[in-house]
RNA sequence: GUCCCAGUAGCUCAGCUGGAUAGAGCAACGGCCUUCUAAGCCGUGGGUCAUGGGUUCGAAUCCCUUCUGGGACACCA
């Protein structure tokens, strides 16, 4: 438990004990308390609205009820330095800053765990995202969903879940007998035979660069094998070319995938076939039009869908389908899945198909990743000038850096829409956030390679009672907040709380280091004491920008 | 047509399991570098929280209406 959570416990549940001491509800009867941090320094550390809450059960004003509750409030318990109360009933607490310096050995001692906490139980969580079919290059889309799946485990393992990012690799489908038929249409033609790429087929550039590839490795062998053997030799090529080039964009960036699944392996391993007996021996399908349907409307999709087409073929749904029902058969507790926003109206269909394989839908959450609008000179920038299509990720990596494309992603809750303003991602002033962090970071970098005079030798020693200051005060509260924002965000799956609460705690240490001064020969024990603190927010603003993949730099 | 998401300061957005005077950055204006990094700090102005109703001690937050914008609605993947 953090100790910024201790505090609340305790005052908690003297908060209780004096309501009953007050005989002003049963035990039975109290309600939860509420505790919050007023947004108002002057409303003291800690507000309860427990006397509004009473209100009803007491049947007294609530202002009577608070000075009831006070009196027979234990001081003596919690660090508290005075009790008020406030407009229409709140109890306002002021703490001693005791629990505060408290803070600064802690997360010295913690270093990297700090932040950490249980509040994840050990739970097993599966993050799926990107999972881009390997048909070519990584968009600004996939960018997207690359920072927030990325964030969204790390900021989960921190929080005491237990989670594993995997990548869904479509290497089964239609979409990849397309990309063969196109590799070797390519291939042909650079042969100079005549071939035409199939309508729905890929045009891209990329493919004719595979061609000339396979061209300089194997001569004109290839086109006499059979075409079955040819067919499959190009699908197995591509899909390992271009998820190489993948797994290079997504290392770039900085994400790192645990697992690969791929989605042959299920047809390999039979788990389509095995997935489909079970919905069939479980009564979830019928037959109709010469297509097998799954009951998915029984679970609240708009209508049933086709498991196997009339042709025999599955639909895109039904290896998808196994491939979830195998994600839980591995013990997975929770399965976040993060989609484009074209995929938007999936989501029922799959939480339906879940529930049809007898599992609570709930274990389900899809995170939608919306769309990115790139903004350069005030105007929407559409297309990538080089490749005349989506822009890359690699284009946006190498146009505003990964730290800048990293935070911007984070910043904003993933499921609304994003405008990227590149001007202001490259630019190193004062308007872009990233750099108002990690200038923090490096500020307090430099402070302390100078700080060798005021080093302390055991941290008990040092009188952390100085610290007293109202800017000292306030970057101690933001550093104790660490650990709830990360516990909060986990739950919620808001990874935006993160940069929001690193702009916040690195703002905290900008106003203190213009307030003060850190290193002063004249005051060698304040100095130690402000060193051991810098050295904490130093430890806190690090482990946040790792959660969302943003470097701290040294110096700027 | 049905469904989902959004509408908060001039701009981009926080805040949304109900709580005190709705916040931040940018933009505008005024200050701060002989002192640890001015990529910084301090201050001023700026709002019918789209609209109309409801729920209650109390609503930006919950429920319904309307308007506006975006997206989704295949035997495609």
């Amino acid at each position: 438990m953090t100790i910024v959570e201790q505090v609340k416990n305790q005052l908690k549940e003297e908060i209780i004990n004096a309501v009953i001491k007050a005989g002003l509800a049963e035990p039975e009867q109290v309600p939860d308390v509420v505790l919050e941090v007023p947004k108002d320094k002057a409303h003291g550390d800690f507000a309860a609205n427990m006397a509004m809450q009473l209100a009803r059960i007491a049947k007294k004003a609530p202002r009577k009820i608070a000075e009831e509750l006070i009196s027979s409030f234990d001081k003596e318990k919690g660090h508290i330095r005075k009790i008020e109360i406030a407009g229409p009933g709140f109890i306002n607490f002021f703490l001693d800053n005791q629990y505060l310096t408290d803070l600064i050995p802690t997360i010295i001692e913690a270093g990297d765990g700090y932040g950490a906490s249980e509040s994840g139980a050990g739970k097993k969580v599966l993050v799926e995202f990107v999972s881009a079919n390997p048909t070519g290059s990584l968009h600004l889309g996939h960018g997207r969903g690359a920072a927030v799946g990325d964030a969204l485990c790390k900021l989960l393992n921190k929080a005491g879940y237990h989670a594993v990012p995997e990548y869904y690799i479509n290497d089964g489908g239609n979409q990849i007998t397309n990309l063969a038929v196109s590799i070797e249409a390519r291939y042909l033609q650079e042969l100079g035979r005549d071939a035409e790429i199939p309508e729905n087929g890929y045009h891209g550039k990329d493919i004719i660069e595979l061609a000339k590839q396979l061209i300089a490795q194997y001569g004109d062998s290839l086109s006499s094998k059979p075409t079955e053997e040819r067919i499959r030799f190009f699908r197995n090529f591509g899909v390992e070319h271009l998820m190489r080039g993948i797994k290079k964009d997504l290392a770039d960036f900085r994400v790192h995938f645990d697992q690969w699944f791929s989605e042959r392996s299920l047809y390999e391993e039979h788990k389509v076939e095995e997935a489909l007996d079970f919905l069939k021996n479980k009564g979830e399908t019928y037959e109709k039009d010469g297509a097998l349907w799954l009951k998915t409307s029984e679970y609240g999709d708009d209508k049933d869908r086709v498991l196997v087409k009339s042709d025999g073929s599955y639909t895109y749904f039904m290896p998808d389908i196994a491939y979830h029902k195998d994600k839980l058969d591995r013990g997975y507790e929770q399965l976040i899945d993060v989609f484009g926003a074209d995929h938007h109206g999936y989501v029922p269909r799959l939480k339906a198909a879940i529930q049809s394989l007898g599992y609570d839908p709930d274990q389900l959450t899809v995170q939608i990743i919306q769309l990115v609008n790139l903004f350069k000179d005030g105007e929407k920038v559409k297309m990538s000038k080089r490749t005349g299509k989506a822009v890359t990720m690699r284009e946006l990596m190498e146009d505003v850096g990964v730290d800048a494309a990293r935070y911007f992603f984070a910043m904003r809750s993933s499921d609304s829409h994003l405008d990227f303003d590149l001007d202001l991602a490259i630019s190193h002033s004062n308007e872009n956030p990233v750099y108002y962090v990690q200038y923090a970071y490096a500020r307090i970098s430099s402070m302390l390679k100078r700080a060798e005079n005021f080093e302390h030798d055991h941290i008990a020693d040092l009188d952390l009672n100085l610290l007293s200051g109202e800017k000292e005060v306030d970057l101690l509260k933001k550093l104790g907040d660490f650990p709830a924002v990360v516990a909060d965000s986990a739950a919620k799956l808001a990874i935006q709380h993160v940069p929001a609460y690193l702009f916040d705690l690195a703002s905290c240490l900008h106003s203190f280091y213009n307030a003060e001064k850190v290193l002063d020969e004249s005051n060698v024990a304040l100095s130690k004491a402000r060193v051991a603190l810098m050295k904490a927010v130093r430890i806190t603003l690090k482990n946040g920008m790792e959660l969302i993949g943003v470097d701290a730099p040294e110096k700027m």
